[in-house]
Order: C-alpha cells, then structure tokens, then sequence
DNA sequence: TCGAGTATACTTGTATACAAGTATTATAAC
DNA sequence: GTTATAATACTTGTATACAAGTATACTCGA
C-alpha cells in the first residue's frame, strides 16, 4: 500500500545514533518538508510498523520532537503542527534574540580563536559549494552558528539552541538541496554575508553584525519560499497515501 | 541503609501526572534542593528501583530532566549537572531576554483581558500570603508569569518558557517555603514589584517596566541566598546516604 | 430512520525481557 | 609487587507483554 519513501535524513550523519534518534532525525524532515502534513495524527503503533521498530524508540523521538514543537503529544495520538509561514517566523525571532544576546557577550571576550575556528568552516563551506555537496553546506552552516554560540559558554542559551537546531537543521538541509543546482549564486551571497559576521566579531562592530544578521534573514524569505517549493516536489513526486 | 526522604514536589499537583512525569518532577526538586548532589552519577536501575517503579517511566524522566539542563546523559549513567549560582544567573539571563521579547509585543497589542487576568491571579497570590501557603502562592508567581508569555501566542517564546518553567517551579517552591515563615515583608514587596509589572503593562510603560523587571531580579539574589540555606537545612537533615 | 447502549478495536503508559557493550575486579603470570 | 588478561557485574537501548482507558462502530430497539 504505503510507498517507501526514502530516506530525507543523511544517513551518514546518523552513525553513531540510536533508533530513537534515527527515527526522530528522518520523522522531522518529513514533517518540514511537508510529506507528513500538518494537522495528521501520528500513532506510536503505526510508526513503528512503518519504521520496523519497537514503540520504545517511536515513543522517545515523538517526545523529541513534541519538545521541539513539531508536535502536540494529545490523549489519543500525537498531532502534527508541522511549519508554517509563522512557525519560520518566530524561530528567526529567537535566533535573532539569541545571537544578539551571545554579540554582547563576544564584545566583552577574547575573540582571536573564535575568528580562527569560523574562518575555519567558511572555508569548508567553499569546498562544499565548490562540490555541490548541499549536505555538506548544510552541516558547515549550522555548525558556523553553532560555534559562535557554544563560545561564551552559557549553557541555558545553548538549551535555547540545542531545541532550535534539529529544526533549524531539517529547514537548512531542504533548502540547500533545492538551491545548490540551479541558484549557484545565493551561495556566494550566503558566504559573503557570514564573511561579514565574522568581520563583525572581529571588530567588535555592533552596527556590523547586526547588519549582517539582517542580511542573514532577508534570505529567510528566499529560504522559505524554496522550501515551499520542495514541498510541492516532494508530494507531488508521492503517490496519495491510502489510510 | 538509604532513608525514606519526604516527596519535595507538591504530591497534589500530580493528580494527573504519569509516573514518569512524578519522576521527573521529585528528582527534579531533589537536584535543586541539592540533596541529590552535583556530580552524583545516576543510574536507571537505581532509581527504577528508589521510586519502585519500572525503568520506563525513569528514561522518560531523565530525558526530560536532561532537556533541562539539569543532567547530562552521558555513556555510563546520567551526571548531575544541578544549580550552581553560575546556572541561576543564567536562567535569569533568559528570562529576562524573552520578557522583554514578550513586553515589545505587548506594547502592540490590546491588553485590557491581560491585565484582569493578571490581577486576578495578584489577588490569589496575597491570600495565598495570609494563609501562608508557599506551595500555592509558588503556583500563582509562576502562573503569572506564564500568563504574560502566553498572551503573544509566540510558540518559539513558549517553547522556551516550557524548558524553563519547571527548573523556575523548583526554584521557586523551595525559596518560598524557606522564606514564607519568618520573612514575611519579602512577599509585600514581591507583591508590589508584581503590581509595578501589572502597571506597567497596562500603560504600556517600557521603563516603569524594565524597573520591575530588575526589581524582580535584584530579589534573585536573595532567592538564590535562601535556596542556599534551604539546601543546607535539607541536607543536614539527612544522613549520609552509603551507595 | 434515528437513538441508545454495548462490544470491539485501537490508543497510550508501564513493566519486563533480552541483547550488546563497558567498566571493574579478580586472577594469573612474570 | 606489578601488569596483563579474563570473567563478572552492571550499564544502556530495544523489543515485547500487559493493563487501563477511549473512540468507533455496530446492533438492537423504538
């Protein structure tokens, strides 16, 4: 009945995970990508049959999932919120509100090793382009975020972050792989914008920074639309599930 | 061998709580209150086997717990991470980044159904006061606060709070049940601070509620000095646990 | 044809069983 | 006494079993 839709998750990047954590990883891209639809109620049984699992590690990646607010955990199943326009919206809110909060830490700290570590993964991020590998891309840019948050080691932002970045993560990986092929020059644009950030750091320039995170996320928009756009891919591409 | 310790989490807010929920929420106070110590190493089996339940509702409690910031999952066993004043400091840090987030929306919306939501809970919360009733009046700071978060129907803002929420709940209840006995004065002056906030978001008064806001903090401290002293009046109260 | 009540099938929550892997301890060899 | 190896005991992760509760559907009655 129920087509076998591959796999959206980069298995690779799944070695050392459990299957709670697999299950979790691949139930959210298809949530993001919109192959799971919002409003459609999920049961424990039935995803464990279509993931050939137990319930156990069913259960832990809804529960991962419910925290980071893709889902609602109801009596009898657990409902689909998935991402709208508004979800989007809101999630660069609190990026905006976190990396803001982590730019006044960084004025007040040593940054040379940090600039050193983002230099870093702008470069593997050239590579990345270099190969079309949207996967790649994907990990160096979030790690690129990452870096800069882990670096003022406060672990109730990094909480903040540590919810956001599985979603922000799926939102990332989709959008790249619908540009990397034909949209070549949005990656010089994405690069020069994170050149930017990095100069921002390194000279402490408030005004910079934000200039380049408002650069960042006028992007949001494109992204956005190209995830609507890989939305109609993808179901256009499934067959109708029977239920 | 190990003592019987007297549940710390208010046993009639679980009426309708699973056992994993009453897990998370006792061991939770427990690591707050600092009886369960940082850096302890806690085992699923031990636990399963303290609480008398299965390992289940244990795994469920540590991943919970672990969302928190309270304990890191590592190989062998789940650490203790727990509340240094460093931790305290954070979380405040946090709310004070997304209450000002909230009061910006705020000050575009209609606030009239707020502020009698508000003051409603202000009232409950003094007679809380006259009965003496530090659990209850715990419940309604908390509730207050929540109010005014969930009034902007920012899901990403509420997702934040829901991660905090139970550490605050935990702070909180301890802090208040130390102070409720003698220091009477402390809860007129919360309760104005309160009254300011109210105040401030009735008029829309970004200054007045910024002062609030830090009012609110500067007790932080003293919050953190009584939880201090309540964990010493707890853990002296307790023996020696062998393992 | 419509409504009430019961039976059935499916839901989650918890307990238990099992497997794979890791640390520790004890033992043996040098 | 020290080191290396092997055995043991404990760890987590996953699967399965069971119990309690809920929605649905069907049957019986009017």
């Amino acid at each position: 009945m129920s087509e076998s839709i591959d796999f959206l998750y980069p298995t690779k990047w799944l070695s050392k995970a459990s299957t709670g954590e697999r299950v979790a990883c691949e139930l959210r891209m298809r949530i993001i990508s919109g192959i799971v639809e919002s409003g459609a109620i999920l049961s424990e049984n039935k995803l464990a049959a279509d993931f050939s699992v137990s319930r156990s590690p069913v259960r832990e990646a809804l529960k991962t999932l419910a925290s980071e607010n893709l889902i609602r955990l109801e009596r009898m199943g657990a409902v689909v919120i998935g991402l709208t326009e508004k979800e989007i919206k809101e999630i660069y809110d609190v990026r905006l509100l976190i990396e803001t909060f982590v730019f006044e830490r960084l004025v007040k700290m040593d940054v040379q090793e940090l600039v050193k570590e983002l230099s870093k993964i702008l470069e593997m991020m050239k590579v990345a382009i270099k190969y079309k590998d949207a996967d790649e891309f994907s990990y160096q840019d979030i790690m690129f975020h990452e870096t800069i948050i882990r670096s003022i080691h406060h672990s109730y932002i990094l909480m903040i972050w540590d919810n956001l970045k599985p979603v922000m993560e799926s939102l990332i990986l989709l959008s790249m792989r619908a540009r990397i092929k034909e949209k070549y020059d949005d990656f010089t644009r994405i690069i020069n914008n994170h050149e930017l950030y990095i100069e921002a750091i390194r000279t402490k320039d408030r005004a910079l920074m934000i200039e380049s995170l408002h650069k960042n996320f006028d992007d949001v928009q494109e992204k956005v639309e190209d995830l609507w756009m890989s939305q109609q891919m993808l179901t256009k591409g499934v067959e109708q599930q029977d239920d």
